[in-house]
DNA sequence: TTCCTTTGGTCAGGTGCCTTGACTAAAACC
DNA sequence: GGTTTTAGTCAAGGCACCTGACCAAAGGAA
């Protein structure tokens, strides 16, 4: 079934900024998502760890989840109810507002928030200390304007 | 509805190489879509343009692409079911093996498989062109090391 | 040649993450 | 006090994947 197959027949475009971008993007994330694993969160998807980074550790409100990770509440309450299933948050009554809940960590969502944080963390200042500051600060320049270059509106 | 909400209370770990790629990477792929929008085909996911560029000119079958594209060959067969209806791939029994049927493109798809190849050149040489030679070269090579470091298995 | 395993492709059903549309109850405005 | 806005829920659907079960043709091995 893998009998030799590296040579692509049509290597034209295969070769550009553009997958430099997405496998390095790609590479990050899967290693980002190993170690939050490794450190004992092996139920958590993109999604999921995204929804829980919207919420601020003083509580938020579904809408406000929503709003902050520009999708519809429908699917923000999707993801809060997997959440809230798994023990990572936890919805009270808002004592300000009969309609409104709040929603908040509970312990295992905080450890959950560290262990995200310090991930993230971790990969940045590893890549800073591999590259030198120097070149990481260009890097960083770099892929700012390379941004701005592809987002036409502003 | 849109009330002044741009300071996040815990702006930490909201700064990071990890965003960096992540927007400049979904700021690439934006605008290529766009650009080949623009070009005429409104019609294409980003899963389908994929699907596509991985069969070569003179052809290929389902199984190949599947396993081009590392999905399944379910997978594979309702993106390729797609654009057939759309009118970008045509199936024909292969020859040599009664089983087989040989994807390939009509002329409204290597037209698309064009647009493809073209803007991202286009995007490769202007971004290479607004950082000048060397910074683009500094730039590649970051991403390199950057994708290996997050590489932990070779 | 016959049997058995592998390979190419299809059908059915299901999951994750998102959408639109329709709705209720409480709050805010006038 | 009546209307409009806001917070949240229910139902249904789309997209891009997946697993499992299957069939028919091809390719050995006995």
């Amino acid at each position: 079934m893998a009998a030799g197959m590296s040579d692509d027949p049509t290597p034209q475009g295969l070769d550009h900024v553009g997958l430099d971008l997405w496998f390095t993007s790609l590479a990050w994330e899967t290693e980002m998502f190993a170690r939050v694993e490794r450190a004992g969160f092996d139920d958590i998807s993109l999604a999921d760890s995204e929804v829980l980074s919207a919420i601020p550790l003083e509580g938020a409100r579904l809408v406000e989840v929503a709003r902050r990770r520009r999708i519809t509440k429908q699917a923000a309450q999707e993801r809060i109810a997997a959440l809230i299933k798994r023990g990572y948050l936890m919805s009270e009554p808002d004592p300000q507002d009969r309609r409104a809940r709040v929603l908040s960590h509970t312990a295992r969502g905080r450890a959950l928030r560290e262990a995200l944080n310090s991930a993230k963390a971790a990969l940045h200042a590893e890549l800073e200390e591999r590259l030198g500051s120097e070149r990481f600060r260009d890097l960083r320049a770099a892929l700012a304007e390379a941004k701005a270059l592809y987002t036409p509106g502003a």
